[in-house]
DNA sequence: TATTGTTATACTCTATAACTATA
DNA sequence: TATAGTTATAGAGTATAACAATA
């Protein structure tokens, strides 16, 4: 088992692909994300601020996101300058702040969906529709137990 | 089509997991590389450097690993220095300099090989062989068109 | 003219530690 | 004592532009 892994080449790591993959689409995206003034970490932000209604905490930005807290400020910052979140009180705890989508910031978010839909879809073009469910489900698998 | 794209979640999107997916593997690995005095770029240097017999220029590595090739002298000049690779001149092209693996660095990347693949085998243990065999395919599929 | 490698620069991302206010 | 958020800092990764040597 480590025998095999041992040589086999970089090209066939499922590591070094991951890494490669993830690249392709980051760079993808954010280059099509540009126009919408957001980057894919923002745009993340956004998006996950935009599905809870009643606002999502930091805490819990950290963990979706798999990002140290401190990171999450300084994000949510520059998308509350923008206008495009809200960071309210929770009403039950006083430390938690609920970060909350604004209209424009669903507006926004909208648009930069169909631009971040399309630089994937680019990305993965040599995959039929089957492949990319497929795709999805085992790195779902993968990412699970971290949240 | 689009009109799917924008009202998944997150969550679901191949983008996002891919994006994480990476990131549990890169920082599993940089850690587990950590003993051998490598991250993850210096090591994906080091192995392609050891698979090609006559050494890889610093094009092919820019190349293969979707690396600027500014960033590909900074790396090679960590892993020279540590003695683990060497600049040879081209025979047949003066401006071109072949990337080879010094015999530590084999002795080093093999080790390093074994390290990385436990990281990995943790990271993807949701997986079973035939699981992981398919993603390889598919991200391999994926990254083709990037050579 | 085009390509290989190099230097330089700026920006983004990642990783830590320490601090505050609340629980 | 633990948790949510914040501030600060350093290091790693990414993106560009410009240049010398060579093809």
């Amino acid at each position: 088992m480590m025998e095999v892994a041992m040589h086999q080449h970089l090209s066939t790591d499922v590591g070094f692909l991951l890494s490669r993959a993830s690249g392709l689409v980051v760079r993808a995206t954010n280059a099509a994300l540009a126009e919408h003034g957001l980057r894919v970490r923002q745009y993340s932000v956004l998006t996950l601020a935009g599905e809870a209604e009643r606002g999502v905490s930091q805490r819990e930005l950290a963990t979706l996101l798999g990002l140290d807290p401190s990171q999450v400020v300084l994000l949510v910052d520059e998308l509350a300058a923008a206008g495009l979140v809200e960071r309210r009180p929770s009403a039950t705890d006083r430390r938690t702040n609920l970060v909350v989508a604004t209209g424009r910031g669903r507006d926004v978010q909208e648009r930069a969906a169909l631009a971040a839909a399309d630089a994937l879809a680019g990305t993965l073009s040599r995959l039929d529709p089957a492949q990319c469910d497929l795709l999805r489900t085992l790195l779902a698998e993968v990412v699970a137990p971290a949240g």
